[in-house]
DNA sequence: GTCTATAGCGTGATAGAC
DNA sequence: GTCTATCACGCTATAGAC
């Protein structure tokens, strides 16, 4: 929970940490409850700053935000082009598109790439802003995450034939919006299957998005101006 | 400040409006921004109230919700039964589960079987609160449209011979997650298919997200204890 | 450069005058 | 039923201590 695995200049110690204490706190708060449920002096009492701290580091509340998304989006998109990559190389239509979705949800549960160790946190925190409609997270969302989205949708059509391309946006869209309801919601899966099923089950949400999402794409197959296109 | 040109009712009923004016008005704001996002002083402004008027008859901003669901979970689901018993009574299978799914989605989108007209506007408002974690809004749902989830899944269930009702159920909360993420960030859509396509064309929405809903289901075809399950 | 203390104004909630 | 006054707490800005 320091700050010892950060890419840090090597010399330069100069971090006292506070300033990653406080944005430690506000992603860890902001995952749990969203941005404007979340107060600076929750924040700032949480990482143990003084209330001014926070607006002396980061100035508005917004930037707390757009600092979060700084230190996430990079890891996650690399991470997620490098498993594209790597699914690309795979010769089998069905297999490939398996492994191409496959690597665009990983990354969004997983830890392994994050700074912070938090992939499904800082998931978490894009789900909710998401929906609260926050303009900076938008304006930062459509900026990072709207060309690693066009690289999936066209390795996806390289794996479907025939498939219209706008067909394909909407199943990817769909993707997204299952994953962050999922991660946020989770346990309405737990309540709905009796407790039989658990959304809290990471390895088996990744399963389930990639499959359904692989029949729901599969189904475009031909349909380069069918009936559900445009 | 200026409340002189207040619409009254021509006959002096009961209902004195100022009630119904707020409860409108923080619902229109709320599927907009949210529920943090909006202050009860804009509530008060926007329907013409003062702001003591909100706090006699509500109480808590939270209550405001409750009764915006009051008003419209009876109905929306009314309507989702009816059309399910509809659907239920088509022989074909494939054709019966597009007519389910559709029953479900429907009354989401459309406006006919609500209060106050607007039945997007109210799966806005509980797309944005199901990510923010709103305490208060999550009690309501899980007791009012649990219950409809799981007649739902029955029906599925009855279209998908020897599905796995474990995954019936993660298929359908896809959906679900998928329909909020429409209705809020449909505008994606448009950026990412360069205008090709509308998130805000709501009938193709519904097209698209039955078809892909639909196919995500037919996957499970005899999957009883297939290897995505439990 | 970093942090603390404090003051401005907006927000939810309450008590009590009309 | 309606409205005003008031309180505690929220975000932001700034002055001044280290």
């Amino acid at each position: 929970m320091q700050k010892n695995e950060k890419i840090e200049q090597p010399y330069k110690k100069a971090r006292p940490s506070t300033r990653d204490a406080i944005l430690d706190a506000a992603e860890t708060l902001m995952a749990q409850h969203g941005y404007h449920a979340v107060s600076l002096r929750e924040i700032a009492r949480a990482s143990g700053a003084n209330l001014g701290s926070v607006t002396y580091h980061f100035g508005a509340k917004e930037n707390l935000l757009a600092e979060i998304y700084e230190r996430h989006t990079r890891p996650m998109n690399l991470r997620r082009m490098e498993l594209l990559r790597e699914a690309g190389r795979i010769n089998d239509q069905e297999d490939r598109l398996l492994a191409v979705i496959r690597s665009f949800v990983l990354p969004a549960f997983s830890s392994q790439s994050d700074v912070a160790g938090g992939g499904a946190r800082f998931t978490r925190v894009r789900a909710i802003l998401s929906m609260e409609g926050n303009e900076a997270a938008q304006r930062i969302i459509a900026a990072s995450f709207d060309d690693t989205s066009h690289a999936f949708v066209d390795a996806i059509a390289g794996c479907i034939p025939g498939a219209d391309r706008n067909a394909i946006v909407w199943r990817c869209h769909f993707l997204l919006g299952a994953l962050y309801y999922t991660l946020v919601n989770g346990d309405r899966i737990d309540r709905l299957t009796g407790g039989a099923s658990s959304g809290e089950d990471h390895e088996l949400a990744i399963d389930q998005l990639v499959h359904a999402t692989a029949a729901s794409l599969r189904d475009l197959s031909g349909s380069g101006d069918g009936r559900t296109s445009t």
